[in-house]
DNA sequence: TATGAATGAGGTTTCATTCAT
DNA sequence: AATGAATGAAACCTCATTCAT
């Protein structure tokens, strides 16, 4: 996917090996000290290469946060179907959905930040192309909802409404991170969420699938 | 509040008066362009002052930047008590506090962003001051939850999980801008997301109290 | 005339000041070494200012060029009027004008190869108007060779051409220097040149006058 | 020709092959970006060779250039001998070997310029071969003027300036083609320059000879 | 108190050259 | 003989900060 962004080396393989290493310490230095202050030397140095080998795979610093915010996203659209495969009824799908959701940016805080501090700090066609990753993303979440919707488990709620209170969830636990992580874990917090949210959107054959199943994890005394 | 600035300028009104000066084109530098991207020539500028004169009110860029966000906080946690004057009725309150919230995120949405963002920049010590201003401000709309459970209006919820939740609302609209913007204005934000969390932890009674208060705003065919 | 150039310090005369100051550097250094050889440090030290002042005034490093060949260009301009100040007879003014223009040149034979060279550095705005300046210089030898014409001493010659003629032998003696300055000095250049183009445009009446006036320095067995 | 720049590959014939095509790549990019613009990547990409083929052939950058600027003074020495071939009449010599040269200089205007923008790019030693190839195309000049002196067709004019003067008049059209170029051809330019030119050299007898012989092209009103 | 010219450390980027294949 | 990925010194330029006025 990091196409559009000119090499000056030719083997394509090579390129792209070179650019996920990049991206890896473009990810880790651009989350700890943000976009600026971190510099072209400090990357070069992280991922064990010099300083010219970088303008062999990349125009500008800025094409670095590119593949940096490009790499994150990426992980949170890969992970979610990932987590679905094999899990077949609509609230277990959901449930497992959101919880992978949360985990994967509670494992990188940091790069869940990053995105949302130095996205500006691209040029907008970019921006722009980050953006549409985020909401392919929401959509994998909004297609849970609406089958929980269809198989009358959900009431008929506002769809994109609700995909955005989960994803805001999800986000606000690396956004107030300093805040949650000191009295719960992401599973905690997943946990007492869901619990919260669900009681809005359950319809009565949705609460008892969801008690039967025991779909969610720790569910003892829901609501 | 912007002690802890060392000023070389005695007159004290002077200094209150210079700082707001500075902050005021800080906040809306910063907020357009980023901290980093912004110099110092550049609010020189914009505030009509010499780059000299900056220096006399302050000691680096950074508490350019703190004075800046603390002004952001700050109307945060003024507007809330202000629009909650006169009101009494426990789910009026809690409406008019998350209305309010809403609407002051939208009208500066960039400074919201800038929060979000910049933060980071600061030395820890002052993040942290940056932060407690955010607690209080969460403080105001707990407490309006708090007010309607111990009415029964509101069952038993998970108030510190329902504030951030009503926070994370509140901000979504300001991250998320540049989705909700272009399908509706803030007052249907509002009401949409509302609705949407309200169904979760209104008792019957307040179900009653919502339709006959009519006190949120737009609520035709509500729950 | 060094508009155009933007400057970040607002006193016009200082400006003036340290421009002339850094243009001198410039063209000492860009003479010596060439553009590109040249460092900004270079110039910084000669000029004994610290690198961040040249940008105050100055935008790049091609503004220095400019401003050099402008430097150079003007100087050329500058002196044929004063040289012909107070002589009135046409064959006079005609020699005296050729003799300053190759003085000039041979007391800055790196300056001229400098604008010979480095002219193409220049963005086609600004080289036009350097050519611009060189056309002007020209038109005051043209102007020359026209009022000998009218006063019958030179044949109805190829004004434009015999122009051509003169501005490229003073230059040849910057550009071919390496060449002549080993066996004969600028004064010897000129009368021999002057020999030997003279003798295919004067007429008798020129001719006559020529050795009356005995206009042109040392020219003892002419014609 | 190009003796002294070492080469890692032994085969002369290959050595020489590649340069070719090497000082061809080198003359067309140096002539029209300049020597220090172009890198060794454009001239690499313009060859059709490697970046490290290159390095097999040169030593560094400077030998492209030196190799470059041998390749255009060769062009020169070569063609005038060329011209002259067959032509026997001294008086049409001088002028088939001016014309010639001319019409080579403004064949390769670009080229022309290069060496004299960059000649100065090359270690003295280098330079020094360089103006040396530059007298021995002189001297075939040189060889024609005094030809005509020796014939009684030219005065007994200052050989060395006159040659210069010729010289001069021929790289002005390449140096000043911005003012030419747009006013006349070659032909004209090497009429209107030699009728100038003559008029100052030839005796009664040289006269005559080139009106009889037409010997110089177009030469409707001569003198 | 206010000004703004001056400073220079440090950032990004380029590109000639090397060397393992 | 030919390739081209890798290197890193060195260039240009920015901008927070100082200080004489």
């Amino acid at each position: 996917m990091p196409d559009q962004i000119k090499s000056k080396v030719d083997d394509p393989e090579l390129v792209l090996r070179r650019r996920r290493q990049l991206a890896d310490a473009a990810v880790e230095l651009f989350s700890a000290r943000g976009y600026h202050s971190t510099t072209i030397r400090d990357i070069a140095e992280h991922a064990e290469v010099s300083i010219g080998l970088i303008y062999q795979y990349v125009q500008d610093k800025e094409d670095l946060l590119f593949l940096a915010l490009l790499q994150v996203l990426d992980s949170y659209k890969d992970q979610i179907p990932l987590a679905l495969e094999g899990v077949a009824e609509p609230l277990e799908r959901f449930c497992t959905a959101v919880r992978r959701y949360c985990r994967v940016n509670g494992e990188s805080v940091a790069a869940t930040v990053l995105a949302y501090r130095e996205t500006k700090s691209l040029r907008k066609e970019r921006r722009n192309l980050i953006k549409q990753k985020e909401v392919e993303t929401n959509e994998l979440i909004a297609a849970c909802i609406r089958d929980c919707v269809e198989a009358g488990l959900f009431v008929d709620v506002d769809v994109e409404m609700f995909t955005y209170q989960i994803v805001m969830f999800s986000h606000a636990w690396a956004l107030k991170a300093w805040r949650f992580s000191q009295e719960m874990d992401v599973e905690e917090y997943v946990d007492r969420g869901l619990r919260l949210m669900l009681r809005g959107v359950l319809t009565g054959r949705g609460e008892r699938q969801l008690k039967s199943a025991r779909c969610c994890g720790a569910w003892e005394a829901g609501a």
